[in-house]
DNA sequence: ATTATCTATAGATCTATAGATAATGC
DNA sequence: ATTATCTATAGATCTATAGATAATGC
């Protein structure tokens, strides 16, 4: 990433927006991070500006200096969350390997354990985006697609390298393997002592590796 | 279930409430139904009070003379509803052998998929129960804390019976069933067809089966 | 007499806009 | 001059209560 904002006089000469200052692009960095903990805690529809505001020290205008609308702000915080995890999940655009994609997954959810607002701005959102015409149904609905498709591929790549299970559905696998991490998610948000994570997600990877002496 | 709401004058005679009519026992089904529709759609925050009256041509007062706050008409809708599943799931508390058990989940995946908006209300809700002090939380609590119970017991049965692999662990399993139950229902939700909810299930319990000829 | 409704309203919110003022940078 | 803020406010909601009226049943 460059320096944000920049934008000098254009090739005619004519003034033109001078972007943003530095201090305005530090409290908008800000305002995204509240942003990410009131929408975890009380949702998108029960999170408010004012909270936000209030937390950054502004006022509730003065955020919509930064974010036009509580929607952009939404949109937002998910693109910044869906760089961040896409980053870590597939580091230069799947050139994994079939089971190190898995064991990559593994490692997401151990890491998940240590970041519970994270966790619980999904399980909140993910919640909300299934009603009709709410602003995140979209981007949960091409997230979900895209990561089903690459699991289906890192499942296929999986039991050609003789790593996984060959009687495999690849696609109901892929389906499945995110579903047991969201579903873990609730469960272990409500009750933090009574769910192991990263032992219960290990576990279901284990069904679907290749018994040590068959193949 | 006995007539609801009736009650005479007591022993020493003196008036007492008379309990509701038939008119009013109707309209508050009715209300429950639509609250479900409504909480679905919109979750318990988005939903309001004035949506469900509307919908059963009732003033927004005049829902709240059938329950006296919107957070009561929430713990009604639920408790019915873990009533209706409950007995769907454990017909006469869990005297079903453990492959049985898992045998009526997969059914209850099977019947999901014709009642969306109970679904739907599951996910929306338990979405929003993660919250701190959210009035759904401890009953979402206790249910998967009842769930995760009784399923762990028809797992040691099912592996007892040689049903289960012996290598699972009740625990885990448990946690998991739970877990690909909840997180196929929001992939589902959001592209009811790429996802197999019903198939992706069984394709799960098949793996924790033993297979027909080891054991 | 009691239940079932309604209208009206108090008291909180909430988002977004208008218009003023303070701070920053060319 | 432009950005970064603020105060004030319009215009929608929302829940819950008060108090009136209509419907029902002993």
């Amino acid at each position: 990433m460059t320096k944000q904002g920049a934008s000098g006089p254009d090739a005619a000469g004519r003034r033109r927006p001078r972007g943003s200052y530095p201090k305005g692009r530090v409290k908008r960095a800000e305002i995204l991070a509240e942003a990410v903990r009131v929408f975890a805690e009380s949702g998108y529809r029960g999170g408010s500006l004012k909270e936000i505001a209030d937390r950054v020290g502004l006022s509730q205008a003065g955020l919509l200096h930064h974010f036009s609308s509580k929607e952009e702000l939404l949109a937002e915080v998910i693109a910044a969350r869906d760089a961040e995890d896409g980053a870590q999940l597939f580091p230069g655009d799947g050139t994994l390997r079939g089971g190190e994609s898995l064991e990559r997954l593994a490692e997401q959810v151990r890491h998940n354990v240590t970041v519970p607002g994270l966790v619980q701005l999904y399980a909140t959102l993910s919640g909300e985006a299934v009603a009709d015409g709410h602003p995140a149904r979209e981007p949960f609905v091409t997230r979900y697609r895209r990561l089903r498709g690459l699991l289906e591929r890192a499942v296929a790549d999986g039991q050609r390298a003789g790593e996984l299970r060959p009687d495999l559905d690849p696609t109901a696998t892929a389906t499945a393997l995110i579903a047991v991490m969201d579903g873990l998610q609730v469960q272990w948000l409500l009750e933090p002592d009574q769910v192991d994570m990263a032992q219960v997600f290990e576990s279901f990877l284990s069904l679907l590796r290749t018994s040590p002496g068959g193949g």
